[in-house]
Formats: structure tokens, sequence, C-alpha cells
RNA sequence: GGAGGAAUGGCAGAGUGGUCGAAUGCGGCAGUCUUGAAAACUGUUGAGGGUCACACCUCCGGGGGUUCGAAUCCCUCUUCCUCCGCCA
């Protein structure tokens, strides 16, 4: 959530920013100053009728100390009203920082100057591409047959146990997966993140620290008898590990890796681009995370870019990057790239990571802060990307690497997978 | 799942109705001493709101209550510990 001082310091450049996201956030914005107005003065009316009856109480002590009892409870009586008042002040107190918080949940983080304007995917623009797309044999398909023809993947198996998204991983297929996971989180290792593993299911308050709620609700798995969340992504458990936490600035850079296996509901997901691996419920993502001081956090931003570029080189993949124009950005980062791995056998572009700096707009519902060289507690900036997802690299690796008489397997993966050829 | 105990500042730990945002120790920061470091000594050191700055207000796991007044009493929730049960 954007931080109450930077909307009153700044509302024009924050108004004339969104807009690069399609929205017209002057209606909400004049409401947070509003509601910040009352809220002030409500709590201001709440401080000095409590100095008064914190007043009146230290003095009725004194009085009943000093043997005073009649003095005293006189005074008493002059409490009541102080004290109804007080409870009416701090009720509307509530109900105005509730109403604060609502219309501030409700505001976008404001996208870095350099995000392209724009509506959809379409207006994204490509900063970077590279690798060679490679000539396939004339009866090249695609990953979903692939996966059958060599039984590495079986999705109706998943239908069968699950239902439709859950695939099962059989024999070479779920040793790859396995060879994936490990490869990606050494990789992530060596460029010295700390790899950690996280739980897989998060309270409702790590849901408001990263943004999903109350944003994406619908698109979380909710276990209502215990009120918890299948997370979305490893960057949820990941950087709520720093929730509330008051760093020093020597902390940084905090960097950290995960593996989980991420679940969505894909609410409204449905049609050809959802086939095979494309789309999942259920799938495995080595994630990313780093708390940056805020001077730091693009030069970071292009050190995890420069990072995932060299796993896609090493795996020899084609790919491009696209920073992400303001209609398709997430509601919570202020600039991200995607990178796309080419299909060829599909003759598409799969997303297989997305690396984004959120600046303060996490920090803030964290609570996520270090000390300053003044002492002063600032909000401090998070970023995460993937490295990698695992489904679509999966895809691409089995696409592109298809022969005649089998798919190769990616040299730099061979070690991991104790198998040159899937056939 | 059943029974009992506990939750206080970065950590440890006092505080059982008033002047307590909270003793003390450790840790952190600054300084003195030292060629430097360590030790010792001195000072300083929770967070948030509010203000030009003060004042002032809130916070002792969360929420509610009793009281003129709550870290302290009551209710409730959560978490942790011990014992029993179950169990990878």
């Amino acid at each position: 959530m954007l931080q109450l001082q930077v909307i009153r310091d700044r509302k024009e450049d924050i108004i004339r920013a969104l807009t690069k996201r399609n929205i017209d956030a002057t209606a909400l914005v004049e409401n947070v100053l509003r509601l910040d107005e009352k809220r002030r003065a409500t709590q201001t009316r709440l401080d000095t009728t409590l100095a008064e009856s914190n007043a009146l109480s230290k003095e009725i002590g004194m009085l009943f100390k000093t043997g005073k009892a009649q003095e005293a409870n006189l005074l008493k009586e002059k409490t009541g009203q102080l004290k109804e008042d007080s409870k009416k002040l701090g009720e509307d107190l509530n109900t105005t920082t509730d109403e604060l918080q609502n219309v501030l949940y409700q505001i976008p983080n404001v996208p870095h100057e350099s995000v392209p304007a724009g509506n959809t995917e379409e207006d994204n623009e490509e900063v970077f591409q590279e690798g060679d797309i490679p000539t396939l044999q004339t009866n090249a398909l695609p990953h979903w047959e692939l996966a059958k023809k060599y039984d590495i993947i079986d999705f109706e198996l998943g239908v069968k146990i699950t239902g439709a998204g859950f695939p099962v991983y059989k024999g070479k297929g779920a040793r790859l997966q396995r060879a994936l996971i490990s490869y990606f989180l050494d990789k992530n290792t060596e460029a010295g993140y700390t790899e950690i593993q996280v739980p897989h299911l998060v309270n409702e308050a790590s849901g408001y620290g990263t943004g999903q709620l109350p944003d994406k609700e619908g698109q979380m798995y909710h276990i209502a008898a215990d009120d918890l969340y299948l997370i979305p992504t490893a960057e949820v458990p990941v950087t709520n590990l720093l929730r509330g936490e008051i760093l020093s600035q020597k902390d940084f850079p905090l960097r950290y890796t995960a593996y989980t296996p991420c679940f969505r509901r894909e609410a409204g997901s449905y049609g050809a681009h959802v086939r095979g691996l494309n789309r999942l419920h259920q799938f495995d993502k080595v994630e990313i995370v780093r708390v940056e001081h805020p001077t730091n956090s693009y030069e970071a931003l292009d050190g995890m870019v420069a990072h995932v570029k060299q796993i896609l080189r090493e795996l020899k993949l084609p790919y491009r990057i696209l920073r992400l124009c303001g209609g398709d950005l997430g509601f919570t980062s202020a600039l991200t790239y995607d990178f796309e791995v080419f299909s060829t056998a599909q003759d598409r572009w799969l997303e297989i990571s997305s690396v984004s700096n959120f600046e303060t707009y996490q920090a803030n519902r964290l609570k996520l802060r270090y000390k300053d060289e003044n002492g002063k507690s600032q909000l401090a900036h998070t970023l995460n990307g993937s490295s990698l997802a695992l489904p679509r690299v999966l895809a691409g690796i089995l696409e592109n690497y298809q022969t005649p008489d089998g798919i190769q397997i990616p040299e730099v993966l061979v070690p991991y997978c104790g198998f040159e050829m899937i056939n």
C-alpha cells in the first residue's frame, strides 16, 4: 500500500503516474486525503479527552493518598462524561481508520517512470532477446503430445485423483522436475541467495503483507476450517519472514531463494491457452526474494534480471525480456520484467519468470523497515522473481529439444538427471 | 484430543491496582583510555500517532470488560512450555 505521507505530499504526481495503469485514481486519492484528515481530527479530539481524564485520575489518586476522600469522590463524578466521550471518539477513530485502510488497499502501486503506458500485453515493451529459435522436424509436437508419447506427464491421472490442472509427473518426467529444482536452487545459491524452506500454507496476515489480500482473494485456495491459504507463490511466505522487522543498514542486502509448489485457482481461465503445462492449479517454482535499501533496489532488480538471463543462457533456451506496460503490471509492482521462452512447437512465447521491484508498497503493509543514519525508521524495498517457474521451462525444453529420436536433455541438466535423452 | 503452566523492550528478566513506557543485566550506538584492538569507565538506546517544534496520546501476545485509574483484576481468542493420548 502507498504511504499516506507520500499521498499527502505528491498527490498530483501519483494520480498522473497511475494513468499509466489506465485508472483514474482522483476519487480514491481524494477520499484518502479526506479520511486522513478526518482520522487526524478525531485522533486529536480523543487525545485531548484522554489527556484530561488522565490528569483527573492522577489527581484523584493523590487525593486518596492524602486522605481527602471526599474531594476525590467529587472529581470522580466529572470523569463520567469524559469516559463516554472517549468511548464514542474511540469508536469513530476505529471506523475512520478502517475506512481509510480499505481505500488505501484499493490503490495499486505507482508505476516506475520507465513503465510504458498501455492496456494489454500487446503494449509490453520488448527490451531484450537472445538465443536461437531451433528449426524442428516437420512433425514437431507440442509438449502435451510429447508428454503422452514418452509417458512422462499424465494429465488424466491428475484429473482422476484431484482435478484438471494437477498433473502427475512420471519416470523421467518426475526426475527432470527434480533436476530442474536442484539446478535452479544451486544457481541461486551460487549467486548469494540463501536457500530456505518455508510453509506452503500461510495465514491471513501474510496474505495481506505481500498484497495477495484483499486484492486477489479469489485466486488463492482457502482452507476455511483453519483460515489458512495455500501459497500462490513462495513470495508470500518468504517476504513475510521479515514482516514487522526493523533492520539495520548493514543487514542489506537480504537474499533468499526457496523452492515451493504454488497453488492457484485461476478462476476464469479456460481455453486453448491453458492446455498442457501452460496453466496449472499446482506447479513448482523456485523463487528469489530480496530486501534492499531504497537507493539500491533498481540495481538489485537489474542484478536479478542478469541472473535469470544467465540461467536461460545455460539452458540454451530462446527467450525474450519484456518490460510490462502499466495495464499489465501487477497490482503491487512498480516495475516488472517478464521473461518468456519461445515454445517452438506451439509457436508462441511462454512466460517463465516475472521479476519485480515493489519499492515500499509491500514493505508498508509488512512494516518492514530499517534504521537510517539518523536513527529514523524508513521502509525498505522488496523485490522478487522466479528463478524459475518449472512447467513452462519444462514445456520449452520438451518442445525445443525434441528430435526424431527423443528429447535431448540440456547439457547443464544431465548431471542432475542422470540421463541424456528421454525416449 | 485431555489436564496444568506461561506470554513484558533486540535478548534475558523484575514488576500483582496509581507518579510504570516499565528496574536490572546482556546486546547496540557514541565517547574516554589505547599505536590499534580488547578490557574498563561514561553517556545513550523500544515502536507508532500528533506538532514547524514542543505539548499531548496509544502500545507490556490479540480482542473485550471491571475501575476515577490496569502490565497488574475478570472474560475470550491465539501462541508457547510440561504431562497424558495419538502419530510420520
